[in-house]
DNA sequence: CGTTAATTATGAACGTTATTCACTTATGAG
DNA sequence: CTCATAAGTGAATAACGTTCATAATTAACG
């Protein structure tokens, strides 16, 4: 009690934060593998703590509830994807093909991408993890957009939000059979049209060709 | 067994029929409130059992499961609101101002019907009950705008789903805090927009007077 | 090194609640 | 009145998220 330097927390950061760390990962890795496989709700939370090889308790030092870490799964899902779907347009050169390229590699991944399957019947929770975690880029693309004079956005947070929760409305849709795989085209198309862009050109806008996303 | 005629369930709609009528009323009736009141997942079975004085297992002939349940409470929420707003709009002569009438107004219920702010959280079973339920107004009405060529409509199914998912995202932010209630008018324009009108027209739909709905 | 205070991990125990089921009650036909 | 069937009942069950008393680990200090 006689050291004048008081460094807080700064002697901390050792052995115990590397193992924090690698007990937070292997969570959101466990979570997505085990929510992927059985969705959300089906998921325990002692068969994720077992596969992260974690006590069942422990997990509440890391997430304060199963929804929480069902938030941390999904955010980390879609931040993944919005990073791989980055690497392909920023060699476009039209501000607006940016915003359509990505929201219909979104789409496509919702609906083929097996983990996301399970996922989708928490909506809400998916969605809000899209707009938190996507909705940066997607924000900045449309202001972009409409700066460039191609879509006449005014509130790029409100556009957004609404085309998150009707990208995965469509997707349960379409994975449940209700909907046509050909729905995702038209799906880009009205998701353009909101944007205020005009039926025509956004039908254009969907039709460019779209390069393959880099693995995952 | 010697009767010729064999109405088969014909006499069976005594008192028995009328009672199993009731109960089911009363069912969706306390589901209503005790949903309305603490949210889908915190209303319990019994609780709404006793409040329809109903034993807590003879709710399981009336309904699968929780959910089932609540799917038709949901049903009987968006039901009654559209022949609500059907009393309204067969005034109307502008087919594209019914439409954007009743989404607007379906907004307005999900942001301030204290009821609907609870249910929000299970976005994916309002919306679906929006859309069965609402849908084959929602469908006619735009396929007569179409007809008028007002809309551009070519999947009315695909174009209202998005709708309904949309507005559960935008009532759950709007309640939330997340979206100012401004972002109602907003976000009506912008559904308007989906439909292939174009934003200027979108703008001018969404600037009609809205004549008040009957009550409840 | 050994000691110690504090932080983190553990998994058994808890409480809650949807659902089931053995049993009772009500109904309508003969 | 009697019986067979359908409907109702609520206590018992099972499952799972969460908590908590205890144990292990850590890093600073003498």
């Amino acid at each position: 009690m006689s050291d004048i330097d008081d460094p807080a927390t700064e002697p901390l950061l050792g052995r115990v934060a590397r193992r924090r760390q690698k007990n937070l990962e292997a969570l959101i890795q466990a979570g997505q593998e085990v929510m992927g496989e059985k969705g959300i709700d089906a998921a325990t939370m002692l068969e994720i703590a077992d596969r992260a090889d974690i006590g069942a308790g422990t997990v509440y030092s890391y997430f304060k509830s199963k929804d929480d870490l069902a938030i941390a799964v999904l955010e980390r899902l879609m931040y993944d994807l919005a990073l791989r779907i980055e690497t392909v347009t920023d060699t476009f050169t039209d501000p607006a093909q940016v915003y359509a390229f990505g929201i219909w590699n979104v789409l496509v991944a919702a609906t083929s991408d097996l983990r996301w399957k399970q996922l989708l019947n928490r909506s809400e929770v998916i969605a809000e993890a899209m707009v938190r975690q996507m909705g940066p880029f997607a924000m900045r693309d449309m202001q972009n957009a409409t700066r460039a004079g191609r879509f006449r956005v005014t509130d790029a947070d409100l556009t957004f939000r609404m085309a998150a929760h009707a990208i995965v409305g469509v997707a349960l849709a379409v994975t449940s059979g209700t909907l046509p795989e050909a729905a995702i085209a038209e799906c880009v198309v009205r998701l353009l049209c909101m944007t205020g862009i005009g039926l025509d050109e956004a039908q254009d806008l969907a039709a460019r060709p779209r390069p393959p996303l880099p693995p995952a």
